[in-house]
DNA sequence: GTAGCGTGTGTAACCGGTTACATCATGGCG
DNA sequence: CGCCATGATGTAACCGGTTACACACGCTAC
């Protein structure tokens, strides 16, 4: 019934006992409007499709939660698909959502981002985060700063010997932290030794171990994110390798407990959340930064804080 | 066209040359079916909704990780909805997405269950995770059997007056453990003393702070998760106390990086992407275990392994 | 009294598919 | 040769809303 509808919808003029009619008859019937018949007719869906690789660890938790803040805070939907390992399945995922949703938050690390935009459908708005590609609206992040500001911080305490535990190989970020990592080191002089590591705890553990093998051995590790840092601290530690005091460490992402480790870990903060809110805005036509900073955070285990609350002379 | 309808579905007997000419057509205008429309014929989205309290945390992270594997292998897609504070927005939430969703995952472990119940609209299948209700499935962990270990364990090791650090105070999983803590500790005939806490890493900072000016002073912490306990053992540090040599401390849900900390975190794992999965297989129609047990990891922060890789005599 | 107008409601086409049913071509068989 | 079973395709109603448009009504102005 179209007055039905104009009541609901608040349109054109309505009596406003037509009105109470019509809501008190709703009421009593439970009646509530299917979204989806409504979505046909009206060609918006009011729901938005984030593609994610995968929904491992706290990135992404993050980044999905700044995504639906936004998007309840507009009145919309979110449908999510992540672990997608390749580019078919990308495909297969964008295609099926056809008519379930009015744009797209896509994040693929893993992926060209410039393949990545072909298998998008032409009609469909899409945003991608920490990628670029010609003609697609995108957020990214200071990678590169971020990692070079690490550099100049721990060439600044006199470290000549730096170690780097790189991310998945072609990974984006992971990518651009080397390149930051690298033009900082040429930049302060100092020199720069990298091992690989995958971004797990696991890798970051191992890779620990490696570099307490090197001749000369490294005095500061710098971990492309705060996973792998700790799992290197572990690593330390189970070779009786005090940090900061043996070796300066840092990380990559501020992730929450990284405050709380022992010692607290010296990393670079991320705006992780508004990365998501960012992707969500530029996709509904609103105002956000395409690019996001990123920050030093020093703590203890780069040793810059020697003085206060020395943990190693407690024992 | 009706027949481009069965070629896309491969019903009905359609020639074979027929199904060539519109699949060849069909690539050329990059028509792609629209699953909108399709869901309002057939009265199925292969969708279904996702209905979690917050997103914060590797908990959900994992949850949602769950499901989403599972919905993938199932060719569902999910419809993701977080951040719900009280009641109404929970109902509004659910209504919304009429003709959106085949059904209903719900996790609210701050609500009560049986209320929840009621808001959702009859005609919904739903499945409740982590909490009870007549007439709707849904899948439980055993929070207070593995708090229970967790004081059995605590017991065998000689401590007598154990503190638990609890999570807040309405929330369904940190009641359980609760429970579970004031059962365990009654039936080992142990000194029980409870201090608040809300399950973020602050919180237990705090209460570890508080729980040194005890007396007697408790031998052993535990704390309704592991944010908390990673809280915590940073505020054991800060005072000097070292875990496990002048306290035991002991968490809840071994997340990731319970195992990098320093000490290695004992605590009880929680099949949490379990939790997910099978909310999932339940909710359409699969067989899945509608109970899930925890078991206690032992690792150092406990004691119990004080002969290996002992670390407090390194420095 | 009627043309003209604004307001409120009903009608029907449409969104893009699915599917029961009608139609049509084909060929086997009596 | 005609009939009917069978297979392939077209037709139209339907899913549950939205909305342009038609229409009915009460009012003022001429």
């Amino acid at each position: 019934m179209a007055t039905v509808s104009r009541v609901f919808n608040q349109k054109g003029p309505i009596r406003e006992e037509t009105v109470r009619k019509v809501m008190d008859v709703a009421g009593a019937m439970q009646y509530v409007p299917h979204a989806g018949a409504r979505s046909l007719s009206t060609r918006s869906t009011r729901t938005i499709g984030v593609v994610l690789p995968d929904l491992h660890g706290e990135f992404f938790s993050e980044v999905i939660r700044g995504i639906d803040l936004a998007a309840r805070e507009h009145g919309y939907h979110l449908l999510l698909s992540g672990s997608h390992a390749d580019r078919d399945e990308m495909r297969a995922v964008v295609q099926a959502v056809r008519g379930l949703v009015d744009g797209l938050i896509v994040m693929s690390p893993d992926l060209d981002p410039a393949a990545l935009c072909c298998e998008l459908p032409p009609g469909v708005p899409a945003v991608l985060l920490n990628a670029k590609a010609d003609g697609r609206p995108s957020i990214t992040i200071d990678n590169a700063g971020g990692a070079r500001d690490v550099v100049k911080h721990l060439a600044a305490l006199g470290h000549e010997h730096i170690a780097f535990i790189t991310g998945p190989a072609r990974n984006n970020d992971a990518e651009q932290r080397r390149r930051g990592f690298r033009a900082g080191a040429k930049a302060q002089g100092v020199d720069a030794i990298e091992i690989a590591g995958d971004f797990t705890e696991q890798s970051g553990y191992e890779a620990a171990k490696a570099i307490l093998k090197m001749k000369p051995r490294p005095t500061a590790v710098f971990c492309a994110n705060d996973s792998m840092a700790i799992g290197a601290l572990s690593g330390f530690r189970d070779a009786g390798v005090r940090v900061p005091d043996d070796m300066a460490l840092v990380g990559f992402d501020d992730i929450p407990i990284a405050r709380f480790l022992d010692p607290p870990l010296t990393t670079v903060k991320v705006p992780i959340a508004e990365l998501g809110r960012g992707g969500l805005q530029l996709l509904i036509g609103e105002k956000a930064p395409q690019r996001l900073e990123t920050s030093l955070v020093v703590r203890r285990s780069c040793g810059a804080e020697r003085s206060k609350n020395q943990r190693s002379k407690r024992t």
